[in-house]
DNA sequence: TAAAGAATGTTAAAGAATGTTAAAATTGAA
DNA sequence: TTCAATTTTAACATTCTTTAACATTCTTTA
């Protein structure tokens, strides 16, 4: 994934400076900008991903910049540095859409778990994408239960693909038995124990390249 | 709109009452149950449009909870309350979509605040969303309960329609059967299961491309 | 090291779950 | 109430999972 660019934009300039360090330390790249109007300019000439807006500031408050910005992106999220005491100011900013506040004084844990979530919430899709395994000739697709031969599909059990995908997810390093049973059967009685040594033969037979 | 309605779960009775009648105050119904066994039965048993879980609770904390309840509706909304010391809890948290926490202490204007943002976001997609969904030659229109193939309309019984909604709703994934169940019928007892397979014969003839 | 015991491998049959069709019961509108 | 549509129940078919029985391999211990 791509460094993610924040557009910070904060009239005090000691905070500014520390959140941009921190962030930076992060794995973030951020840019510092003093006042609305600067922030505006910024916002135009290059693309970012996320704006760390201070609500009052100088020329032109957070607010309007936001609503600026909102005019030239339509998805990007912000999220707002208010003073405690502000609560009306709070609610109003939440008019345009993605955008979370954070109250000063904040932790940077804090602001760093924000981030997390406004980033996360943006590639949910990406994450939720199809989890598929190769290996050998084979290709196994953990979401449809589907096993893939050169080209020929063989349809998985629940229970095939529930173990084909636990020896997927530790693939070049030995999986627990218990563990396995724990996760799939629930726990490890006797029985259970030998209907997964069923599965394993099952699963062997269907890997068994015979083309 | 409608009322929305807010299942708390939070050990700490004495929060958990303020919580529910402050809320109650601001036009939101709740439902204060004190442990995550009897949230997760509360859950079962009713519609929800949020859920404020403790994090730490007896018996089953708000995570494991929250991931309970994530198999049966892939849509809710979480807000965990946390204590100040638990950053690396807070982090685990955000692993299921569509979830926001706060820490304790913290105000009811935060709260309420965190609440309009999970409704008005919620209620973006929900109205953005036509509530159509497309797959191969069809269209369903929930709303409606119809299903079309390339011009062909075919209207949906109440049942057909739900357990399709269902499944769009989370395509491109498997469904738990039990879930299912839950939410169709309220519970998965053997005559329900049953139904529901008559059911998933009706939607596969229905789907059945024949032209 | 060799035999006994335990664990794992394999196959087939029993049992449980799901798929399908049709009849019975229920619901809702006229 | 009656009729038609919907939903549930029932019966039987198919598929999946577990159990059982026996074979082989691994581990323990004398």
């Amino acid at each position: 994934m791509a460094t993610k660019k924040i557009l910070i934009v904060e009239d005090d300039l000691n905070l500014g400076q520390i959140l941009s360090e921190y962030l930076a330390l992060k794995g973030y790249q951020s840019f510092l900008f003093r006042d609305g109007e600067e922030g505006l300019e910024a916002f135009k000439s290059q693309k970012y991903d996320c704006c760390l807006l201070d609500v009052m500031m100088p020329k032109m408050d957070g607010y309007t910049l936001a609503k600026e910005i909102r005019k030239i992106d339509k998805q990007i999220p912000f999220l707002f540095l208010t003073a405690k005491s502000m609560k009306e100011d709070k609610l109003n900013g939440f008019k345009l859409g993605a955008e979370d506040y954070i109250t000063k004084p904040f932790s940077m844990e804090e602001l760093l778990m924000r981030l997390n979530v406004i980033f996360r919430r943006g590639n949910r899709e990406e994450t939720e994408k199809t989890h598929i395994y190769t290996f050998g000739k084979f290709t196994f697709d953990n979401k449809n239960q589907l096993l893939k031969r050169s080209g020929v599909e063989q349809k998985l059990t629940s229970k095939e693909s529930a173990l084909l995908n636990l020896l997927c997810q530790n693939m070049n390093s030995t999986l627990d038995r218990r563990a396995a049973l724990k996760i799939i059967w629930g726990d490890d009685s006797y029985f259970n124990a030998r209907s997964m040594d069923v599965y394993i033969t099952k699963l062997r037979k269907h890997l068994k390249e015979d083309t």
